[in-house]
RNA sequence: GCGCCCGUAGCUCAGCGGGAUAGAGCGCUUGAUUCCUAAUCAAGAGGCCACAGGUUCGAGUCCUGUCGGGCGCACCA
């Protein structure tokens, strides 16, 4: 169990003691009560600010009713010591044997350290990627997709029943672009010589293949057929061809997305008019004329009667169109309709992510999905800020238009897929990331992936090893349970264990917050405490984890290894980064 | 002009439903290796947490405003 959680519940169920005797009121709110580990390690291992909190309702100065939980809290046998500090902060040292028994959980959970059931199997949509059928990925679609996928994972590790979403858009007119030169690459593959590549039409060379398969499929058949009689067909083929090209990219980043949800179905299928009717029923949809936007007024606007959503009922600006001039939906209206489409799968909680050019669209989409589902669903969209791709701390030009931009493929081949993983999480989702392809290989301290990855295989080393000295030492969780954890006695080494311990209640704050980044950061965290511990026995030959003479201290270090070792692995696991054993 | 994000050490950034004397890496200074991978570690210097108000026992964190940077702004997706 979450050590922090159980202190809290001992705080609380002391503070129902002291309310049982009467000293103060039973109907306080307790839900301000925090239990956490301070800043500075001379105030203890946990603190909290029940006496502060609740002094003014309990009618009594902070440091009087700190005096009672004091006491209460004293009774318990896993705390040590308690003292009243500052303003009423109360400070608790556990007794060694609680960190010593962190070892002893771990070792009998393995991988499951950390899980909990605070999701409850509550069903929750992660949608991400979901970049346009037009070309391969690039590297400014990694990082979401990252993001996206450890996110997902994180939620599952805390008791969510996750569902990772692709939304392919389909449906608009830039599949008809895509469509054309498509087209116009059949026509080549056929012995025309198309000449350059015509602006408005995508010209990447990933397009060459496409008109030949076309030809292998249908012949000459659309040669000389009238463009609304092949468009269609066309679409349809293009837009399999470059999902299955996408597909093929996100597999190489370890990403499997099991749901694909095509925006045409949703269109087809009268979904959009569903929810278009469902917004309509509730009085939100009306004939408007828009202002056009101040400071920015497009070369082609025209004032013109359209209609609108009444977004601003809801917290956006302005209210939203839902039908371009020519009659068909905006994008937005199929937009409601698979959000509320996720809903009706039984979605509540839907997440989104995005990237940074899209936090325009966040208000109008929020409000739709409030408004669709009648408020019963709730999105988060998270925002991804852009990737700056640089080669020994030198800018790398790209540029889409050229067709020099660097795909994810790209990027995967020179780096591998752990790298990107781990580097795309090393920065809060809301900072601009620096993504350098010469650092993030380096074997230094300045790469993080290079420096949690060498923690871990630190722990493997050791445990290869401890054969050599004591041949009965066996290194599985099982053996290592029954080792004696009470000659662990060393600072670093409780240093470490405090590390440990924090785990089960990163991993579920990180979920909760939808910040995977925190999840990295802990690695590096528990990585520099393991490199710390390591380096110490160097100097000082007693905190070594093999001991010449004494199997009993090195069999408890060695579960300290251990669970360091799982602990990594975990969290590793849930970044989609495949631990190494050994580097080379 | 409006909205969203950001502003923390020289640089790049963490800072966990508000908590005590604000952290890490890089860079700089000084050290540690007969021994489990020194591919590492230890110590030091370095801060009006952009600015001004407010909320409260307490604000880098919440609210308002100002300044600075990024992104976006009918009928693209």
């Amino acid at each position: 169990m979450n050590i922090y959680t159980r202190l809290h519940e001992i705080v609380l169920e002391t503070l129902s003691k002291i309310a049982a005797s009467g000293s103060i009121p039973t109907d306080l709110s307790l839900g301000r009560v925090t239990v956490e580990s301070p800043r500075d390690p001379s105030h203890g291992d946990m603190s909290t600010n029940a006496a502060m909190v609740l002094s003014k309702a309990a009618g009594m100065k902070p440091r009087d009713l700190a005096t009672l939980i004091q006491e209460g809290l004293l009774s318990d046998p896993l705390i040590e010591s308690a003292d009243i500090a500052g303003p009423g902060f109360i400070n608790i040292r556990l007794a060694p044997s609680a960190w010593r028994e962190i070892l002893s959980e771990i070792l009998a959970t393995g991988s499951s350290y950390g899980e909990s059931k605070r999701g409850a199997g509550e069903k929750i949509n992660v949608e991400y990627v979901s970049a346009n059928p037009t070309g391969p990925l690039h590297i400014g679609h990694a990082r979401g997709t990252v993001f996206g996928d450890v996110l997902a994972s994180l939620l599952e590790k805390v008791g969510f029943d996750v569902a990772r979403e692709y939304y392919v858009n389909d449906a608009g007119s830039q599949v008809d672009v895509l469509a054309r030169s498509a087209h116009l690459r059949y026509r080549e593959a056929q012995g025309e010589d198309i000449g350059a590549i015509p602006s408005g039409l995508y010209p990447g060379d990933y397009m060459i293949p496409v008109g030949k398969a076309l030809v292998d499929e249908f012949g000459d058949k659309w040669l000389k057929a009238p463009e609304e009689e092949w468009l269609p067909v066309i679409r349809r083929f293009t837009v399999d061809a470059m999902m299955k090209l996408i597909r093929k990219d996100l597999g190489a980043l370890g990403v499997h997305q099991k749901v694909f949800v095509s925006e045409q179905s949703l269109v087809d299928s009268g979904k959009v008019e569903t929810a278009h009717a469902t917004l309509a029923d509730r009085g939100l949809i009306y004939q408007g004329v828009l202002e056009p936007p101040k400071g920015k007024t497009p070369d082609d606007w025209e004032a013109r009667e359209q209609e609108l959503f009444r977004a601003t009922d809801f917290g956006d600006d302005v209210d939203r169109p839902l039908r371009k001039s020519d009659g068909s939906w905006t994008y937005f209206a199929s937009d409601i309709a698979y959000h509320l489409d996720k809903y009706d799968r039984g979605f509540k909680t839907q997440i989104d992510v995005w990237g940074a050019d899209h936090g325009g669209y966040v208000k109008r989409m929020k409000a739709a999905t409030n408004a669709v589902t009648n408020g019963a669903a709730e999105l988060d969209v998270k925002i991804c800020q852009i990737v700056k791709l640089l080669d020994k701390g030198e800018p790398v030009k790209m540029s889409k238009r050229s067709g020099t931009f660097v795909t994810l493929s790209d990027l995967v081949d020179a780096v591998g897929k752990d790298v990107v993983r781990f580097i795309m999480l090393t920065r809060s989702n809301d900072a601009p990331l620096d993504f350098d392809l010469t650092k993030v290989t380096d074997q230094s301290r300045e790469n993080p992936v290079f420096y949690v990855q060498y923690a871990h295989a630190r722990c493997h080393s050791a445990m290869r090893l401890v054969g050599d000295t004591f041949s009965d030492i066996e290194t599985d969780r099982a053996s290592l349970s029954n080792a004696d954890l009470s000659v662990l006695e060393d600072s670093a080494e409780f240093a470490l264990l405090k590390v440990l311990a924090a785990w089960p209640r990163t991993v579920e704050a990180a979920a909760l917050a939808h910040e995977p980044h925190r999840i990295a950061y802990y690695l590096q965290e528990l990585a520099a405490e393991f490199h710390g511990l390591w380096t110490k026995g160097k100097e000082q030959p007693t905190l070594r984890f093999i001991i010449d003479n004494d199997e009993t201290q090195t069999r408890a270090r060695m579960a300290l290894v251990r669970a360091v070792q799982i602990v990594l692995e975990s969290g590793l696991n849930i970044l989609g980064v495949e631990p190494v054993e050994e580097l080379r």
